[in-house]
RNA sequence: GGGCGGUUAGCUCAGCGGCAGAGCAUCCCGCUUACACCGGGAAGGUCGUCCGUUCGAAUCGGACAUCGCCCA
């Protein structure tokens, strides 16, 4: 490369897209594809991308999943592993309904006058439009996957994955269909799992009713949040325990409005707390009520259609929205005062995930998967350690859930999914699906085999089961059906169990859970910890926005990846990610912090700089042979090099650095301390790098060959040679970090042809770290930093030259500040420095004390010239601002009208000026008079 | 109701038994031919409160306060 052609400032924008967009047109991450380039020997390292909502676009949570997994990606990679990356997407049946739907409606349409055929293929035709937006910001963050393996959901391979894992399950019992209370969404028209329940604290109030006790003139009360409901009561229950009440039980209350006779029971369930200690029991709305229901046999009264209106069991109130039911049932209540009171009350709310629609428990016929049989190996994994969980809290979560784990409904009452693959006979039997055979119809992949007969009565129409499975169905699948299953493929055996899973705790039973059963279930292998779907599950943090809020887009504080990488660069985004994701702390995700690492890029890119400059002059001046660096590599990987003459002694110091750094940073990412590695990349890179060593070499590869002072040319080329190896072993080291612009820099200075992306990664040693050189470069440093501490702060110009003194009584620190008097000189920008081995005395100058030395810069007349003009100076700047706040005080319009804290303000800051100005006038006599005196000591 | 996590510099967060750290912001000096997205220097903290364990506690244990999350 020519240093002419290197940008001042780093632009990231087209860099990052050339070279994006490069890996993947050379499939570089393609593990046979990279093999050519790089044959692995250290092992397998794979990892199933957490698929995103095909409907969805990059959030800030999948870029830092992405950054956290690509790190670890590359890092693997670049050790020697045969990495694979695997990508893709979910399809998502409910997001896409929900944005499918939308738009139906917007022309006045509802799907269900579309009718099932159209509206799917208006959803294949979105997918195909829309389908890989994530897979283009994907390749803009720079995810290393291998795009020749893309997966969807519902592509063949796994819908067949899909029909193979329902017909095992199903044949087992462990999928069965019945009639029990489910959440149910009113607004999507489908079931939904526990798990897409989400709960809200809400106000909301108690109501307390009062029922009529059959055969008596008393009442019972009961406390009820959801009024309407009572039209289904079919029962009251109290506590078998409980004195108020026991005379009631067995008799019957009369529940008003619908004038039902309904029977008073003892349950053990019943809160006796709660309200009165009396409740209504409800049990087609209410899961608690359910169960007590049928421990009773009491009959379940539906009271609302799918549209959580009141249905014909509501009497006069049917047609009426569950809400306004709530109204009138209570007023009419409060006109035969039966309303005894109402209280306000905070509760948690079932709202629907998707949708926010408060959710309507209701009794359905539905798809479910048992759990149990299911949950148990799931557990022993985890508990065993077979699967590592990290951070550790949260494998205490998993098990709390997984012990009180419930069957899962699996069905949903919508379209876009793979459909239950049962068909039902008007006799009321149910033939499944013959075998898991995939046929391709118009482009869309659907059961090959659907039953000829009914099982049970031999009838051939037979009609497919309307519903289909819930996303996750095919989610829990996804480690596995991505690599062939249930064929015995060679991605199966080479890839599975994948060595990691990362994802947020937000799917932890959604998702990692469900695999765990699914692989643990489903793969056919001898030992457990083969049939695992993943080693290691590493939860990550939340982003969050500069305030620690969760982004939300009803809060509007939504930050999109692609903006940020517009404005700073991946490589910038990357870094603050990697940088602040401590595991376990959630991220506040800042603008300072991501500036600030834009400027870390740029100071790569500086030192990139400098370096190309001189290394093009010393090339063109002869000091080198063309292509030096490019001959470097040819001596292999950086740490291992070495050159004739030896490393001076700034060249072992910072071998020793890079050493440890190399060990430091492959322990950090051994245990997911992204933040660890990244902080001693970025420590390393700006101070010790650019602020010492490259400070240091500077007049030894800056120099100029035509002047009597120039090193000689075997020892520049020495120096070059120890630069440009350590360079690039930092680049090495930062580039799954930072891939970009370590790639782009490697490219124009190393290796124009082969990426950085498939070099070895260099190996720290322990052994090699050079202790002494470390702590004789600390007191030289501590030396440099005492000399431009007094310097700074005696206000000396900092352009001028100035002698310096150092004082030692150990020959060892004598002797290596002597050694390194020249760097000492000129970073510490002395114009000469006194060595000795006495004490100084304070009245010699301004002194520091060190441990191992002292340091003094003297005092002389010159000196004391300059800080009595800068002084005078100061008191002038001081004298004049002190003028105007005195005329401001003194107006009185200023007074009366400006605020009066703006008034404080003033007075207060003429307060501080004025102490300001006396410290000056002290200092300024003082100095006067030594100068007068002639005092100012010599040396 | 059950469980988990946080509370450290102005801000955002590391550190989790042995001298209190980083980045940004702040203040002072400097546009020295890699970089002002910079260089040099400085200032800034009773580590939420209380009690205990210990030679020694930001760090371990307990209680409390407070903020947040998950499950019911």
């Amino acid at each position: 490369m020519t240093g002419q052609d290197i940008p001042k400032a780093y632009s990231p924008g087209a860099i990052e897209r050339r070279w994006a967009e490069w890996w993947v047109n050379e499939r570089l991450f393609t593990p046979e594809v990279a093999a050519r380039h790089r044959p692995p020997d250290r092992g397998t390292f794979s990892l199933a991308i957490p698929p995103p909502n095909v409907t969805g676009s990059l959030h800030m949570g999948h870029m830092l999943e992405h950054t956290q997994i690509d790190i670890l990606m590359r890092w693997r990679r670049m050790q020697g592993y045969r990495v694979l990356w695997l990508p893709g997407t979910d399809h998502a049946s409910i997001a896409v309904h929900v944005l499918l739907e939308r738009e139906l409606a917007a022309q006045g349409l509802t799907r269900q006058q579309l009718g099932r055929e159209e509206f799917l293929r208006r959803a294949w035709q979105w997918k195909a439009e829309s389908g890989d937006t994530i897979k283009q910001q994907m390749i803009r963050l720079g995810a290393s996957v291998d795009w020749g393996r893309e997966c969807f959901t519902m592509d063949s391979d796994r819908y067949r994955a899909v029909l193979e894992a329902f017909i095992r399950l199903y044949d087992e019992k462990l999928i069965y269909r019945g009639r029990y209370l489910i959440n149910w969404c009113p607004r999507c028209l489908t079931a939904l799992s526990d798990l897409e329940v989400v709960h809200e604290e809400r106000d909301a109030k108690l109501y307390f009713l009062r029922y009529p006790v059959l055969g008596t003139d008393r009442h019972l009360t009961v406390a009820t949040t959801r009024p309407e409901t009572m039209l289904g009561d079919t029962a009251v229950a109290v506590h078998p325990a409980d004195d108020r009440y026991r005379q009631f039980v067995g008799r019957k209350a009369l529940l008003p409005l619908m004038k039902r006779e309904i029977p008073i029971l003892a349950d053990e369930i019943v809160d006796r707390e709660f309200g009165t200690g009396a409740v209504k029991v409800t049990p087609a709305h209410d899961p608690n009520d359910f169960e007590l229901a049928r421990r009773h046999h009491l009959p379940e009264v539906d009271v609302m259609d799918d549209a959580a209106r009141m249905n014909q069991n509501a009497g006069p109130y049917a047609g009426l929205d569950r809400y306004e039911a709530r109204q009138r049932v209570v007023a009419d209540l409060e006109k035969q005062g039966l309303l005894e009171k109402v209280e306000p009350y905070r509760h948690a709310l079932g709202t629907c995930q998707r949708c926010k629609t408060p959710v309507e428990p209701r009794v359905s016929v539905q798809w479910f998967c048992r759990m149990k049989e299911l949950a148990a190996p799931a557990i022993d994994v985890v508990r065993r350690g077979l699967i590592r969980v990290l951070p550790e809290n949260n494998v205490k979560v998993y098990l709390n859930w997984m012990e009180n784990i419930r069957d899962w409904c699996i069905s949903r009452q919508l379209w876009w999914g793979h459909r239950i693959p049962v068909w039902h006979c008007a006799c009321g039997g149910m033939t499944r699906v013959r075998d898991s055979r995939v046929a391709v119809v118009n482009g869309h992949p659907q059961p090959a085999s659907p039953p000829e007969k009914c099982e049970q009565c031999g009838n051939s129409a037979l009609t497919q089961d309307p519903d289909v499975l819930d996303t996750w169905f095919s989610s829990a699948l996804w480690p596995f059906s991505t690599l062939g299953w249930p064929d015995d493929t060679p991605d199966l055996r080479d890839f599975y169990p994948t060595t990691l899973m990362i994802n947020g705790f937000d799917i932890l039973f959604f998702w990692d859970a469900r695999m765990i059963m699914a692989g643990l279930k489903f793969m056919p292998r001898e030992k457990l910890e083969e049939r695992i779907p993943f080693k290691t599950l590493y939860i990550h943090a939340l982003v969050r926005d500069p305030e620690g809020r969760k982004m939300s887009k009803t809060r509007g504080n939504v930050v999109d990846p692609l903006d940020l990488i517009e404005e700073y660069g991946t490589d910038a985004c990357r870094f603050t990610l990697a940088l602040m994701a401590a595991p376990g702390t959630d991220i506040a995700l800042s603008p300072d912090r991501l500036r600030s690492y834009r400027a870390f890029a740029n100071k790569i890119w500086n030192a990139a700089r400098f370096i190309a400059l001189n290394l093009q002059r010393a090339e063109q001046n002869g000091t080198l042979p063309a292509d030096f660096a490019a001959r470097l590599l040819r001596q292999g990987p950086p740490e291992n090099r070495t050159f004739d003459p030896p490393p001076a002694w700034v060249d072992r110091w910072l071998a020793s650095r890079l050493h440890r750094l190399s060990l430091t940073v492959g322990e950090a990412l051994d245990n997911f301390r992204f933040h660890e590695a990244a902080h001693e990349l970025y420590h390393f890179f700006w101070h010790e790098f650019c602020d010492w060593y490259l400070e240091w070499v500077k007049p030894v590869i800056a120099a100029d060959p035509a002047k009597r002072d120039a090193p000689a040319p075997d020892g520049q080329r020495a120096a070059w040679s120890y630069l440009l190896t350590h360079f690039e072993w930092a680049l090495r080291l930062l580039h799954p970090f930072m891939p970009f612009i370590t790639e782009e820099l490697w490219r124009r200075l190393y290796d124009a042809e082969h990426s950085l992306a498939l070099q070895h990664l260099p190996r720290g040693d322990a052994r090699r770290f050079d202790s002494r050189a470390e702590e004789e470069m600390a007191l030289v440093q501590e030396a440099i930093v005492a000399l431009r501490n007094i310097r700074a702060e005696m206000r000396l110009d900092a352009r001028r030259r100035v002698p310096g003194e150092l004082a030692t009584h150990e020959p060892a620190v004598f002797d290596l500040l002597e050694a390194h008097r020249q760097s000492i000189l000129r970073l510490a920008n002395l114009s000469e420095l006194r060595l000795s081995r006495d004490s100084l005395a304070a009245e010699g100058g301004v002194l520091r004390h060190a441990a191992r030395f002292d340091a003094r810069i003297p005092f002389s007349e010159a000196d004391l010239a300059a800080e009595l003009k800068r002084l005078r100076k100061e008191r002038e700047k001081l004298e004049k601002e002190l003028s105007g706040m005195r005329t401001r005080l003194a107006d009185r319009d200023f007074r009366a009208k400006a605020p009066e804290d703006v008034v404080r303000g003033l007075e207060q800051r003429q307060a501080e000026y004025n102490t300001q100005y006396e410290k000056v006038t002290r200092l300024l006599e003082t100095l006067e008079n030594r100068l007068s005196s002639g005092g100012a000591p010599a040396r």
